[in-house]
Parts: structure tokens; C-alpha cells; sequence
RNA sequence: GGCGCAUUCGUCUAGUGGUCUAGGACGCUGGCCUCUCACGCCGGUAACACGGGUUCGACUCCCGUAUGCGCUACCA
């Protein structure tokens, strides 16, 4: 199918266009609907277009206001701006009355009274057949006489609408699959208005994407099979129906639909567990979709830039969060120092050991900040790492100890570098860097043989960053006296053991 | 069950009939760098679901099969 990747839009396409996310209000932002959102968003950028909201909530049990809210504070974050005022659905409910009904005036829809029970009853008894019940097949509802729907009426009997198709197939191009035909025998004369006056699904969205002036319907692949519905409806009505792309979905790792035993699914998990917004926004466009080159880092002027519809996948994709950690980490890379320290605040603030105080030494965090660049993946890991630069370690490392300060030697070793650290005037990184040079040389030991154990005695651990540059940062009186500290730990864990 | 859609390394993907002994990235892994970790660099690992066609030639086109997903609702 090689004439779709080649599609072009024109001029006028190019001009008029306006897209639209519409999630429904059962949830949280999820990584699906977020993905969906970011193709149409960067759709409308691309093509100077318009990114609409539309929250679909015609389903009043399931749906929440503070889902609403969620929804749009998930977006806002990705920093995906919408035009134009929010469409709610229900505040919409006359305008799919109307349409529905002047269906029934013109003779393309009718109204069915049987009960739900009724209809169960009766595809039970197909299905017992190994044959599938269609209404369409007895339409005992069509044959109603106008004299009976208004008996009916009047004794308040309760009727659903439903769509009468035509003896045709349907037959549509979707920008990713291609063209697409459905057999009119596959398809039920759909209810379209349900007792309590509610539009279901397929009416709201073909009148609200008709009244929102939507050209390009861009939506998950699990409405592909629904789109010869909204065809119909949109003949029906004697309209234009706008082009549709349906986009894959999303996995999880064992490759079923992502849901919450997949861990994080909510895009709110990520920000919380320390992801940037530009990461996910990059790494969501590339599930799916390829530029056609090598390339995985976009900033989002360059996705706006290089994104189309033919580069979208036609495959669901695998959600695969290592690959999102090492983005997050090559982003955190690419910021200043005084960006990520930005960033990473409001982390470092969640942890009630880090004061404002802390916090107010805006050189020296900076500082640390420099040095956990290339270290980070996620901000969340920020504090963690820096625990030792505000306070002595309580405890080392259990297995570095036994690696490390396994003899006296060690005491002497940690005790020659404490007194000619003390010696030394500019307590600065190079300097130290001299010294414990110096040290080693003298002592005819590897670097490492000195070092290990004086980062486990300064840090508690065995990982850090450059120890010249750590001194440094803790300052002469802080190093003498945890070396200090550690000397008088390792005498008393050697006698006990 | 019927119909629709999909199927390249474990994962994301490149690939539009010969350029493919299938490229890149994550992961995993060997090494280098090195005070540890990380970063960086060099290398390795690993895939065209299967079977038939069409063609001089098929990952690429067609048809089946398998598998997965979706629709088949008064959910969206």
C-alpha cells in the first residue's frame, strides 16, 4: 500500500485543519490516551491547526469530575495546550435529541421498545444456534405503525433509537491502514439513543466532531472497528465525515493491553516517580512512530517538525520503561545545572531532612547538583544520593566494610591521610588530589586501595562521585572528623569480630 | 463463532522487489577509560511467525494457517 505513505495533504486540507482528543472521564490520564493526545497535538502543530478538548462523558456512572480535573492537570503537564473552549458531552444532551430524532423524522433511524430482556432472551436463542442475533434481521420495531410508536408513547413505554442501515457495504481509507471495507451483514442497526435520552458513544462523536469542525479524527486502533458505524452516521446525517487515522495501541510487557497490573499506567506515576514531562512527551511519540531515521532524541519543536501520519506504526507497541529511564537520564544530561537543581526542588523538598536552609545555599547545592548530572535517571533518585553531603553516615555499608576496612592497615592509612589533609591550607580538589597522590606513592599501594576505604568512611558507601570533589564539597572539618568517626568504628568491629 | 486489524532481534524500530551475509536504539554482555558509580568510547548477543504461490529474484506483492488484539453492548 504504498500510495498511503505517499499522501499528501493539499492546500485547503492543510489550512482547515482541527483535531481533537477526547478522553472519557473513567479515569486518569493514562500512557494510551496520552500518546493519542501527544499524535494530535503534534498533528494541529505541524499542520497549523487546532488541538480541541472534548470530554466525553455521556456514561454519568462511570464518570468523575475529579477525573476531569486529573485529565486536564496530565495534559497540562505534558504541556499540551488546546484551543478553544472544553466541549462536555453531557452539557450537550438536547443537541444529540435533536439530531437523533430528526433521524427519525427522516426516516434513517426508528424507535425500538424492546426491553433488554427481550433482545438478551433472543441472542441467547441464536447463539444456542451457533448464530449471531442481528436486529436488523427481524426490525420488529421498523414495522411499528405511527399510530403504535405514539400509543406506546403515551403509555410511556420506554424506546431506545436505532440507526437503519443500509444494504451496503462501507467502505472508508484510514490514513494509517489503509482502505478499509466492511460488509453491511457485519454491521446491526446500533442504538444510537438509549431510554433515559443519553446518546450512546457513536451518536455523541459524530455530532460533536461534525459541530467541532474536526477534519482529522485521530483515535485508538480499538475504534477501527467502529468507524463503519460512524460513516454511516455521518451519511445518515448527509455529511462529510472528516479523514480518520486510528493509531496502535499500547502493551504492556507481556504484550496485553496496559492496565494497572502493569505498574504505572496513570501519566501522573511518572511526574511522581521522577520522569521529566519532555521525556515522556519524546519517548510516547517514539512508541509508534519513527521519523525514518536513526534518530531517538527530539526536542518538541523537532518532533512538530518531522512528525506525520505516515511514520506512525501500524503494530501495537510494548511499553518498555528501561528504555524510558535511559531517556530520562540522557535529558537530565542535557540540562544546565541550574535547570535540573529546578527541576529536581520540588523532589528535594518532599524529604523533610532537606530544610530551606539547605535549600537557600543555592552555590552549594548547585554544586552537588553538577556532580549527579550523569548519575541521574530519575529526580527521584536525587536526594538519595546526597544524604551524605548534609549529614555524618549513621551507618556503613555492610558489605564495602568487609571489603574495605578488613585489617588495621587500613586505620594507618585512613590516619596518614587525615593528618596531612589537616596540613594542607587551600582545602580545594586539586590539592587533595595532591596529596593523596602522594600518599599512595609513598605507600606503594593503588589508587584504589586508598580510596575505597575513605569513601566509605566519608560517604557510608561504596558509590559516589569524584572523592577529590566531595572533600571539597564537606570541607576540611567535616572529612577529618569522619575519618575520624570511621577509624574508631573499624578498631571496635574488628576486636568484636 | 463471525468480521476487522496486526505480525522484523527480549523491547522500540529502519526497511516501499535486487543496495539485507537485515541497519539503529534500549536491555543484556566483553573491553577501554577510571578512586567507586555513572557518563563516554570500542566490540558482542539476538529478528524477517509458518506454509504455499507470483517473480529471474521476496522481509518487501498475493493466498492460506497460526498467534495476538479489537468490534460483535442501552461502555467509551
Amino acid at each position: 500500500m504504498s500510495h498511503i505513505k505517499e499522501s499528501v495533504m493539499s492546500a485547503a486540507e492543510i489550512k482547515s485543519v482541527r483535531v481533537r482528543f477526547a478522553p472519557s472521564p473513567t479515569g486518569f490520564l493514562h500512557i494510551g490516551g496520552a500518546r493519542t493526545a501527544i499524535f494530535n497535538w503534534l498533528f494541529a502543530q505541524k499542520h497549523n491547526g487546532k488541538f480541541l478538548l472534548r470530554i466525553e462523558d455521556t456514561d454519568a456512572e462511570r464518570s468523575g469530575q475529579d477525573m476531569v480535573e486529573a485529565i486536564i492537570e496530565g495534559l497540562r503537564w505534558l504541556n499540551l495546550d488546546w484551543d478553544e473552549e472544553i466541549v462536555s458531552q453531557s452539557r450537550r444532551l438536547e443537541v444529540y435529541k435533536k439530531h437523533a430524532h430528526a433521524l427519525v423524522q427522516s426516516g434513517k433511524a426508528y424507535k425500538c421498545f424492546c426491553s433488554k430482556e427481550e433482545l438478551a432472551a433472543k441472542r441467547d436463542e441464536a447463539a444456542k444456534k451457533k448464530q449471531d442475533y442481528r436486529y436488523r434481521n427481524d426490525r420488529k420495531c421498523l414495522s411499528l405503525t405511527t399510530g403504535e410508536v405514539e400509543e406506546l408513547e403515551v403509555r410511556n413505554q420506554p424506546y431506545v433509537i436505532r440507526l437503519k442501515l443500509p444494504e451496503q457495504p462501507v467502505q472508508f481509507t484510514d490514513m494509517i491502514h489503509g482502505n478499509i471495507t466492511v460488509h453491511h451483514k457485519q454491521l446491526d442497526d446500533f442504538i444510537i439513543m438509549r431510554p433515559d435520552g443519553y446518546p450512546t458513544y457513536h451518536l455523541a462523536v459524530v455530532v460533536d466532531d461534525y459541530d467541532m469542525q474536526i477534519s482529522h479524527v485521530i483515535r485508538g486502533d480499538d475504534h477501527l472497528s467502529n468507524t463503519p458505524k460512524h460513516i454511516l452516521l455521518y451519511k445518515a446525517f448527509g455529511w462529510q465525515p472528516p479523514q480518520f487515522a486510528h493509531v496502535p495501541l499500547i502493551l504492556g510487557m507481556d504484550k496485553h493491553r496496559l492496565s494497572k497490573r502493569h505498574g504505572a499506567t496513570a501519566i501522573g506515576e511518572y511526574e511522581t516517580s521522577g520522569y521529566l514531562a519532555e521525556t515522556v512527551l519524546n519517548f510516547l511519540t517514539l512508541l509508534g512512530w519513527s521519523s525514518g531515521d536513526d534518530r531517538e532524541i527530539f526536542s518538541r519543536a523537532e518532533l512538530v517538525k518531522e512528525f506525520d501520519i505516515s511514520g506512525v506504526a501500524k503494530k501495537s507497541a510494548v511499553f518498555d520503561e528501561k528504555k524510558l529511564e535511559w531517556m530520562n537520564g540522557q535529558y537530565i544530561m542535557a540540562l544546565t545545572d541550574q535547570e535540573l537543581l529546578e527541576k529536581a526542588t520540588p523532589y528535594l523538598k518532599k524529604q523533610d531532612w532537606i530544610t530551606e536552609e539547605i535549600l537557600a545555599d543555592q552555590k552549594f547545592v548547585l554544586k552537588i547538583t553538577a556532580m549527579l548530572k550523569q548519575r541521574l535517571k530519575r529526580l527521584t533518585e536525587f536526594p538519595e544520593m546526597i544524604a551524605y553531603f548534609f549529614s555524618a553516615p549513621e551507618r556503613y555499608e555492610e558489605k564495602a566494610v568487609k571489603k574495605f576496612w578488613k585489617d588495621e592497615s587500613v586505620i594507618d592509612i585512613l590516619q596518614k591521610i587525615s593528618s596531612q589533609l589537616a596540613a594542607i591550607k587551600d582545602f580545594e580538589n586539586t590539592s587533595i588530589e595532591a596529596v593523596l597522590r602522594s600518599i599512595t606513592d609513598e605507600l606503594e599501594l593503588g589508587f584504589g586501595k586508598v580510596m575505597n576505604p575513605l569513601r566509605l568512611a566519608l560517604t557510608g558507601g561504596s558509590v559516589s562521585p569524584s572523592m577529590f570533589e566531595v572533600m571539597e564539597l564537606l570541607g576540611k572539618q567535616n572529612v577529618l572528623e569522619r575519618i575520624e568517626t570511621a577509624c574508631v568504628y573499624i578498631r571496635k568491629n574488628l576486636v568484636e569480630n
